[in-house]
DNA sequence: TTAAACTTTCAATAATTATTGAAAGTTTAA
DNA sequence: TTAAACTTTCAATAATTATTGAAAGTTTAA
């Protein structure tokens, strides 16, 4: 199997992965295709190589750009916009892991509180059950958030894994 | 607000996080609707409750217990099937953890692997820089999953995440 | 055995999400 | 200024995914 070849095979694999995981195809496309690539590239590339209309490249290129894991490069005596990927694995998987929960998880927190407050008073017993419910489930994604950030805030976070690894 | 609009906020907020994270939004509701339910209930209660179609709501309890975060419970003297949710945030959370792992991470890094047998011995620089790229995200990749299976395996999984919060 | 009471399947359809591509917008060099 | 070279937007459409509900299948009591 030629290099192409692989480098195809490992864009399709990560488009497949992102799909799962609620991301979309072309988006983690473009991520995978600018992992594999040696030098910058450009929408028009981009659009070629995966063959994908300008629109969906642009879009895809915007949304990579604002989860911080893609960067913009100027290619002197050219006025087309270039682009690469962060390679660092841990810095870009901290920033996705970082802004999935902020958008996601966090929200989803600040209701479980809301309902804790708004079932707090009930008496009944469906209402404790209920209560304990929620609180259980909103204690555990706290603990797991909070532990997170703490990994993902770190400076030494990848350090910390390795740790961790030995420690268990 | 009352016992029951508080009990449809978690089932629609539990629907939501769902679909933002790959899991279809019928199904997290009948979870959610499970969680909150003192009694078992039946696929015809289900049906009622999220106003859902008989098929669908089959077809969520089967993917629930499937995961094996829903139970079956036989009610004496009543030929209908009832269905009561895991209740222990631990337990589900690391079974859905695990089945994702399995299902859908570990044939990614089946195919890392793959890659990085047919691109070992690609001298070129850019074969080079390919192997290396993969040879990363496959390492990275393998020491979250790693650490997640010993967390998630873990008899004492709980207690060691509240002491790696403490020591942290 | 039978038929009533249930569960499951699956083709048709609805709902959602992704993609296109042309038009509008913006920037730059001259 | 202008027009060429680019980027962005967005309504139309395609593709995918979810849902319905009736028909087929299964189980149980009598």
């Amino acid at each position: 199997m030629d290099l192409e070849a692989s480098k195809q095979k490992f864009i399709e694999t990560w488009g497949l992965l992102g799909s799962e995981w609620g991301i979309n195809r072309s988006v983690a496309q473009v991520q995978a295709l600018l992992l594999t690539s040696i030098e910058p590239l450009s929408t028009d590339a981009i659009m070629e190589a995966l063959t994908i209309s300008r629109g969906n490249a642009n879009m895809s290129l915007r949304q990579l750009l604002d989860y911080g894991i893609i960067y913009k490069k100027v290619v002197p005596g050219d006025r087309k916009e270039y682009f690469i990927a962060e390679k660092d694995v841990w810095k870009w998987a901290v920033k996705v892991a970082q802004m999935r929960k902020e958008r996601e998880i966090d929200p989803v927190r600040k209701v479980l509180s809301e309902i804790k407050a708004d079932t707090k008073k009930n008496g009944t017993a469906e209402g404790k059950e209920f209560y304990k419910t929620v609180n259980d489930i909103e204690v555990f994604t706290g603990q797991l958030c909070d532990l997170s950030d703490k990994v993902l805030n770190s400076q030494r976070g990848e350090l910390l894994l390795k740790i961790l690894k030995m420690v268990m």
